[in-house]
RNA sequence: CGGGGAGUGGCGCAGCCUGGUAGCGCAUCUGGUUUGGGACCAGAGGGUCGCAGGUUCGAAUCCUGUCUCCCCGACCA
């Protein structure tokens, strides 16, 4: 069978990402290290994410607003472990103009040298937190939840598109609170808000748990994540909720007057999920045709492509498009308008054809001169291209039957896809594992996955000792799974009695 | 930042060693024949070789610097 990608996952998996990168037209290389076009498609599918998860997020009683780009340095300085983790990845700004330098060229004028650098916001727990220094007086004030939507820059010394990028797109949430109780609860409300869009609209199954304590977010009590699976059996933290405890607060001054008066530090959160999610839906659905785009998230969730030749029979093909778009566009699917575009572009049908493939519209309308006269279309689902054959799936539906039943086989593509994804997480988790090294041996060349391991949660010395094992493994420990079952048995690292059970793995 | 590889029409590459002002495939455009698994024939347009210096009568080719990309490590949403 002939794919559309020059290179299939087997082969090179690293190979294919980029290449369905390029093949669905998501991103380019902008010229500055590190740093994507992101393309219309690409654009798009970020677009719909950002709608979805905007909407949950106001649902949850969060209000949006926007914070400036640079940060002055200071703000980084008031709280320590936060810089530390920081300070290695920071573009600064110093200057705030250019003038001719000695050998040509534009300089940065030495006259406007800034009295204080100002940082490009990494994230914005500190300006956000002095913000919110203003905002909370009284226990009255409190919860206090702001989100929102922006760029942010980490200088990262190996970037890879969507997965990590110089700068990238994301939505960070932070939430003041009275009490820890309160804060640990919208930090496991924000976890669960990830974990669900993960699961239903990127039809992208995720194991949510906590951090282990090496992992945290810099400043942060408590981390929690979501991680997917790759189809290489490699994990993505797709998403974060910290509990910052009250560190952030004593750093930025966050106090309010509790009801008997006395001045309490707020508690507060932050969480976010970036445009590395596109990264985790290209390596959950893709294929060796290109990507699989989630209806949820596809901008056009049915492509009609006339096939047109240029003669007077195609006024009729385009009537008959145009017309079919109306009565597609009048369907539901997931409590929305379904997506329809006619790509009436001025090319080959066949090219359009794979370029629709390739990009992942979940379904793909063929119509030529003999739907027109027969009443029918010629519909291809892209979570089942193929027959067993090899020939493509092709089928030739009555327009009207078509018609009704696009919304449910857009409901049935986004659970296809997220059984297939569910199905390969469950098989590749192992859950006993006596020999590491000899369970993760060849998991670069082959599909391991992670293991679930017993582990007594030692900390210092002893914990260092462990993930410098793992790392000559090349193993990370992702998280320590919310739902799992109690440890029951010995620390598989110390041979204490455990206390809770971690997934480990390799990772992006 | 350390080790390795690479930057030549839109894309993929050859040419570089043994300097003499660019070539191939795909794509594009035009015309014709085609048309439901990425059509065929004929013709045409498009690059000064990542960028900046240097050596030379002459640089894609040699030298130096620099930027970017890919792979491996350290760092990470």
């Amino acid at each position: 069978m002939k794919h559309a990608l020059t290179t299939t996952r087997a082969q090179n998996f690293a190979a294919w990402y980029q290449e369905v990168i390029a093949e669905a037209d998501l991103a380019e290389e902008s010229g500055v290290r590190g740093c994507m076009v992101i393309k219309p498609w690409g654009y798009g599918i970020w677009e719909r994410i950002q709608l979805l998860m905007d909407r949950q997020i106001k649902a949850a009683g969060v209000e949006n607003c926007y914070f400036p780009l640079f940060i002055p340095l200071s703000f980084f300085e008031k709280e320590a472990d936060h810089v530390d983790g920081f300070a290695k990845e920071m573009a600064v700004v110093t200057h705030h103009r250019l003038v001719k330098g000695p050998r040509g060229g534009l300089i940065p004028d030495p006259h406007s040298k800034l009295e204080e650098p100002l940082v490009v916001r990494p994230t914005s727990e500190t300006v956000i937190g002095a913000a919110m220094s203003r905002w909370v007086q009284s226990w009255r004030d409190l919860p206090l939840m702001v989100n929102q939507w922006a760029n942010v820059v980490r200088w990262e010394m190996r970037t890879r598109m969507f997965l990590r990028t110089t700068e990238f797109l994301w939505q960070e949430g932070h939430t003041a609170h009275a009490t820890r109780a309160d804060a640990l609860a919208e930090t496991l409300r924000a976890l669960e808000m990830y974990r669900a869009f993960a699961e239903g609209p990127l039809a992208m199954p995720v194991i949510a748990g906590e951090k282990p304590e090496h992992e945290r977010f810099p400043g942060a009590t408590a981390t929690y994540s979501i991680e997917a699976m790759m189809q290489d059996g490699k994990a993505l933290q797709a998403g974060t909720s910290h509990y910052l405890g009250t560190g952030f607060a004593e750093a930025s001054g966050i106090t309010y007057q509790d009801k008997e008066g006395g001045i309490q530090h707020a508690h507060t959160t932050s969480w976010g999920v970036s445009t590395r999610m596109i990264g985790g839906v290209i390596m959950t659905h893709g294929d060796d045709d290109g990507l699989r785009c989630p209806p949820q998230i596809a901008p056009w969730q049915v492509v009609i492509v006339p096939m047109l030749r240029d003669d007077e029979g195609d006024a009729a093909v385009l009537d008959y498009c145009r017309s079919l778009h109306r009565e597609l566009s009048g369907q539901m699917a997931f409590g929305e308008p379904v997506r329809v575009l006619i790509d009436v572009k001025a090319a080959k049908a066949q090219a359009k054809r794979w370029s629709w493939i390739k990009k992942g519209a979940p379904i793909i309308v063929e119509i030529g001169p003999r739907d027109v006269a027969d009443g029918k279309a010629a519909v291809i689902r892209r979570d089942r291209l193929y027959q067993e054959s090899g020939k493509l799936a092709t089928d030739f539906t009555v327009r009207g039957e078509l018609v009704l039943a696009t919304g449910a086989m857009l409901e049935a593509i986004q659970s296809a896809l997220h059984a297939e994804a569910k199905a390969r997480l469950d098989a590749n988790i192992a859950r006993d594992v006596p020999d590491l090294s000899k369970h993760f041996k060849g998991s670069e060349d082959k599909v391991v996955g992670w293991a679930e391991l017993q582990w007594a949660r030692p900390t210092g010395a002893a914990l260092e000792k462990i993930v410098e094992r793992l790392k000559a493994l090349k193993l990370t420990m992702r998280n320590a799974p919310l739902d799992a079952a109690a440890a029951e048995g010995l620390c598989v690292f110390t041979g204490e009695k455990a206390v809770e059970r971690i997934l480990v793995g390799r990772t992006y």
